[in-house]
DNA sequence: CGAGCTATTTTATCTTACAAATTTGTGTAT
DNA sequence: ATACACAAATTTGTAAGATAAAATAGCTCG
């Protein structure tokens, strides 16, 4: 097996594998043997070994002698990290891991705003307004007005000053691309500039409870506009 | 080296180098090489790499040839992980992890247990009582109680029915574990049950609001109880 | 039937060798 | 002296073979 855009083999069999595990490919025969990892993606056991830590790392898998490796229930998995976030976003697109993420979104992102509007320096603000003025600049181009709209939720994370805030750039990354995705599709829908104004604004003037309620104000606005579209996506 | 407890010698190894990393052993000289790992701790390479492998896999390390292994900035590291939380956890502790563990719950568990309002079913419903009931069973006996108070939360989260805020469980586990270690130093006392007992009613009345705000009022009142001890926790 | 021993399977560990990537140094030409 | 090219050295990445340990299954003997 030869390596893969420069990304070393056990990299790859762990990003392959990562993929499959979530896509359930193994659960019906379950999970092959180290030697059977050898011959179907012919690589050396050292490489399968790494990549099969890798995944333990991660909770998908569990290892034992003569019991073999077998994929954990999901109950197990870190779906927090950021590996295992991405590849549940690059399975198929479900209504209920989008309510899922923006159930989480709903819970953290206003606490972190509330937080930011007590903890916030210069170089918070200015980021989150970077982010502000970058979606607004870039109303055109959808792709860059969206990584503007993730730079403002990001920036408003780190501003909590809580890092475990900031672990979930990657569901909010994640998140974002699904939502903005879906709205496109629709009528070329931009997130809505005044509501992520509002949560500029009440960071700048120390505001927790105002920037917690407009943050709020934008995730079930972003729920509800996706329910218009896709109404079962409600519940 | 022979095998601890039971434990293989790559677990224990990484058990070793991941609380060194947290504590900042290597802040100073820089993460060894893998030689040098193999010689300081009597590892052989496969179980100095598989170590290293997973500390990579949970944001710890990063490795790249002739560069070397080196100990990335905490905002990579998954403090959502399970064995990182615990490894912040066995440092020593702090008023400043203790209170971003509480903002994150202050974050979650009031959302996870208005959702548990809205969809508990009868077994949900029956291990957060179990919780509760222990808690009240176990007044006299410290350890156990924490115990049915642990479960009492992480019957919660699992009763959101959101699966990513279980994930929170660990956390929950290591914040409840510092919260009744140091309350007991104070008189003895043991968390409210009538507060939790609040909770319990509104998700069975299917009240989200009252559960959400029940919640809330637990968290905020081991937040104040603890900073009546401990004056500069609060912030 | 049951306790204990044996065989078997699979992961865990160790060792040695070589490959690849990247930095550092070295030399040569201009 | 500077800039470019090339060689050397260092560290991780990959491969392969051998042995150890763990856990299950099966068998033997009482």
């Amino acid at each position: 097996m030869r390596t893969h855009r420069g990304i070393s083999l056990t990299y790859g069999l762990l990003e392959t594998l990562g993929q499959s595990i979530v896509i359930g490919d193994f659960d019906k025969d379950g999970f092959p043997t180290e030697a059977e990892l050898c011959a179907k993606f012919g690589a050396s056991r050292t490489v399968a070994r790494e990549a099969v830590k890798m995944l333990t790392a991660k909770g998908l898998l569990s290892a034992r002698p003569r019991q073999g490796t077998k994929v954990e229930p999901i109950t197990q998995w870190n779906l927090l990290d950021p590996d295992v976030t991405r590849w549940l976003m690059e399975r198929q697109y479900s209504n209920k891991i989008y309510r899922e993420f923006t159930e989480v979104r709903l819970a953290i992102e206003p606490v972190a705003a509330a937080l930011a509007a007590q903890r916030a320096n210069k170089a918070d603000i200015r980021a989150i307004r970077d982010g502000l003025n970058g979606m607004r600049d870039e109303a055109a181009d959808h792709d860059a007005a969206l990584l503007a709209d993730i730079d403002f939720h990001v920036a408003i994370l780190k501003a909590s000053g809580n890092p475990f805030f900031l672990q979930l750039r990657a569901l909010i990354n994640t998140a974002l691309r699904i939502s903005i995705g879906l709205t496109n599709k629709i009528s070329g829908h931009t997130a809505s500039i005044p509501a992520h104004e509002a949560v500029l604004i009440a960071i700048e003037n120390g505001d927790a409870v105002g920037a917690e309620k407009a943050m709020r104000a934008i995730l079930l606005e972003s729920l509800e506009l996706l329910a218009s579209f896709n109404p079962e996506t409600t519940h």
